[in-house]
DNA sequence: TGACAAATAGTACGATCGTTCGCATTCTTA
DNA sequence: TAAGAATGCGAACGATCGTACTATTTGTCA
């Protein structure tokens, strides 16, 4: 755990600020280490290759959401209020500055969803487990008797998705300012067809 | 109106076939030129610079939106028949043959959304408009009676959107086969909350 | 403190990027 | 059919890409 694993975090740290912007793709190792001030040799070494320095990026992000996202939903209580702190930490996520291109998993998905490779797998694994993990969130609303029990956990999830992407369109490339405001009612929208 | 506009119609089909999969950056005067057969300097000359082909391919694309998605739409009848053919064009959209990595204006839109430039500025006039339409389309839908007088246009226009963005995720990274009766489903409760 | 490992820099490589320029070919049309 | 414009090719440019190798510096610990 020394120096090494250190320099590590604050390459990772820029890159998934570059790779949020500029995609996996546009996150070129010569901008990279010239922005951080190290040798573009040096920082190589640290990965061996681009794809394995695109893996650690996802896998940063990827970690990065589970802390700022799912982990404080798992502190509110089952039901409703979890379904509500994770729907509002999102639309938060969308906002990170340490991300000022937005979500870099919604960036990398577009890049690599017809692109068979490592990154892909990795990112539809991801993706396959936000799905469960929101469908996860409605099944536990319905044993909590906050949802009807006729609810699809998993058309729940689609809906929920779908949201938070149109959330991320229309706040980051029409620059609305009433995206989340939008996003909100539409949210709402759909809580109110699932109570019981 | 000679030799050139024809081979320039060539050149732009194979470059949205390109940019749906690669992204309008990963597409490449090198790749695209050898894969028609022609030189580079040859098929540069018809745009004389990389943003220009960008930005044709960008128009390239909303012309065939407009074609294959909006104008079929026109021809249904007002308020909802209309809206439910512009959902369904939309969804077949997805699939097209002739873009295989999916809609190349979702992915130019993710890729530019935080890159100031024509591009961006085409994208998001691109986006209104589409917006715009929507939101006549529920207008309409209001004044023909299908839709209650209460509804919000703009706010129909995004969840809208906002389905669509779901299915196109849902189906092309996680190959969903049930993406399209996902989306059918949520559609289905948002025209059931507006109707009269 | 000295030896060994870990971390970083330096340099160079082949490939490819977008772009330029001059020349050949092909069309159009007077 | 001859002239001129439109179209396309070939070669080359500087820049940058990812990557490989060899030094050199820095850190760790017996």
């Amino acid at each position: 755990m020394g120096k090494g694993a250190e320099t590590r975090e604050r390459i990772l740290e820029q890159a998934v600020r570059l790779a949020s912007r500029d995609g996996l793709e546009g996150l070129t190792i010569g901008t990279l280490s010239s922005e951080l001030g190290l040798s573009k040799s040096g920082l190589f070494a640290h990965f061996g290759s681009k794809d394995e320095l695109q893996l650690q990026v996802l896998q940063t992000a990827v970690e990065r959401f589970e802390e700022l996202v799912i982990r404080p939903a798992l502190r509110a209580p089952r039901g409703e209020p979890r379904i509500h702190a994770l729907f509002e930490n999102w639309l938060v996520w969308a906002d990170e500055e340490a991300m000022p291109g937005g979500c870099p998993i919604v960036a990398a998905s577009v890049e690599f969803d017809d692109r068979p490779g490592p990154q892909r797998d990795f990112l539809a694994l991801a993706h396959r487990r936000r799905f469960d993990f929101m469908a996860k969130a409605a099944r536990l609303a319905i044993e909590a008797g906050h949802f009807r029990a006729d609810v699809d956990p998993d058309q729940f999830a689609f809906e929920m998705d779908a949201i938070v992407l149109g959330h991320h369109h229309t706040h980051r490339m029409l620059r609305d300012p009433k995206a989340g405001e939008r996003a909100r009612i539409a949210f709402e929208r759909v809580l109110a067809s699932c109570r019981a």
